[in-house]
DNA sequence: GACAAACGATACAGATCTGTTTACTTCATT
DNA sequence: AATGAAGTAAACAGATCTGTATCGTTTGTC
C-alpha cells in the first residue's frame, strides 16, 4: 500500500467509524486497530483527529453527491423526474445497512461552534446538496428553481431525520410523494 | 434548596449543557461545576450518566411539548392556523440564544443504538410530536390528519436541520410557506 | 547499493472521563 | 436534643482519550 493509498484508507475506516459511532465516541485508536495502521502514521496525514473528521466529511461529501448525480442520471432523463429521483436515492441510503443518520447533522451537533472546520465541513455540504437540486430544477425549467431547490431540500433533511428515529425506509417515499405535488408533477 | 429542587436544578443545568456541547462533549464534572451540587448528590439521582441524559432529554420533550401548545393557543383560535402557528414557534426557537440543533436528533446521533435508552427516548419525543401535529390537523377537519400531520413533521425536522446549519431563522418562514400550500391555507 | 523518507509497534505523557470512597457537615423530623 | 438521611468536598480508582517519542524495519529513489 502506498502512501496515498494509506490515507485514503485511513479516511474510509474513520468515515464508516464516524458515521457508525459518532465523532466523540470513535476513537483514533480505533480507527489505528480497524486500519492495521499505525498511530503515528496516522498522524504524520493528520495534524489531529479533527483533522481527520474534516477529511472524512470531505470524502462523504464527494461520495455522496457523486452518488446521488450517477443514481439520478441512471434513473431518469427527464429533468424534472430527476429531481423526484433524488428520493429513490435517498430510499436507497435508508435501506442499506450504513444508514446511521445523516454524518453532516451528527458532525454539526458534537461540534456545534460555527467557526469550527468541522462544522463548516458541514455546512458547506448542505450549501452544494442545495445548489445541486437548484441545479436540477433549473434544467427542468421550474417557475422558482431556488424556491423549488429550497423545498425539496426541507423535504430530504425531514425524510432523514424521521427516518433515522423510526427506522422506517418508507419515509422517502413519503417525501417523494409531497416533493411531486409541490412541483406540480405526477407521482411516477 | 431541598432534595427535589436539586434534581431539578442537576437536570435543567445538564439539559443546557447537553444542548449546547453535546452529550459526549460535556461531562458529568461540568455539570458539577456549573450546578454547584457534589457529584455524590448527582450519583446519589442518577445511577449513570446516561440515566441523566435520559433525564434531560424527558424535561425537553415536556418543555417543548408544553410551550408550543402554549404559544400555539395563544397565536392561533383557529384549527387550521394552529398547525401553522408551529412554525411560529419554530422561528422564536430559532431566533433563541437557546438553539443549537434539535437535542434529540443530536442524541440519537450521538447514541445510535435503537436499543439504547437515549435513543428510544429521542424516539418517543418524535412519536409525541407526531402526535400533536395529528391532533392539530384533526382538530381543523382535515381529510387525512395523519398524514397531514407527516407533512407537517417533515418540515419541521427539514426548516431545524437546515437553521442549524444555516443559523438562519428565516427557514421558519418559508416551512411554514411550505406547509400553507399543502394543507392549502393562507400564507397568513 | 546508499540514503532518506515513511512505516510499524509500542511505550509513554498528560489530560479527561465516569464513577466510588472517605470523612465531615447540614438539616429535617420525631 | 437525638437520630438518620442527605449533602459537601476532595481524593482516588481505573479506564480511555489525544498526541508524542523511541527505535527498529521497510521501501522507494537516485
Amino acid at each position: 500500500m502506498k502512501r496515498a493509498e494509506k490515507r485514503d484508507h485511513l479516511i474510509d475506516v474513520a468515515r464508516e467509524l464516524f458515521n457508525r459511532h459518532g465523532y466523540h465516541a470513535a476513537g483514533v485508536d480505533r480507527v489505528i486497530a480497524e486500519s492495521g495502521i499505525a498511530k503515528t502514521t496516522l498522524y504524520r496525514h493528520f495534524r489531529s483527529k479533527e483533522d481527520l473528521i474534516v477529511a472524512a466529511l470531505r470524502r462523504e461529501d464527494e461520495l455522496v453527491r457523486e452518488n446521488m448525480r450517477r443514481a439520478v442520471e441512471e434513473r431518469a432523463a427527464d429533468p424534472r423526474d430527476r429531481l423526484l429521483a433524488t428520493f429513490d436515492f435517498l430510499e436507497s441510503w435508508f435501506t442499506s445497512s450504513s444508514f446511521f443518520g445523516c454524518p453532516f447533522m451528527g458532525a454539526a451537533g458534537e461540534y456545534g461552534d460555527p467557526k469550527n472546520a468541522v462544522f463548516q465541513e458541514s455546512a458547506m455540504h448542505k450549501r452544494l446538496m442545495l445548489a445541486y437540486f437548484e441545479e436540477l430544477a433549473r434544467a427542468a425549467q421550474l417557475e422558482n428553481p431556488k424556491w423549488i431547490a429550497e423545498q425539496i431540500n426541507y423535504l430530504h433533511e425531514g425524510a432523514t431525520a424521521v427516518a433515522h428515529l423510526t427506522r422506517d425506509a418508507n419515509e422517502a417515499r413519503k417525501a417523494k410523494e409531497i416533493a411531486s405535488k409541490l412541483i406540480g408533477a405526477a407521482t411516477e
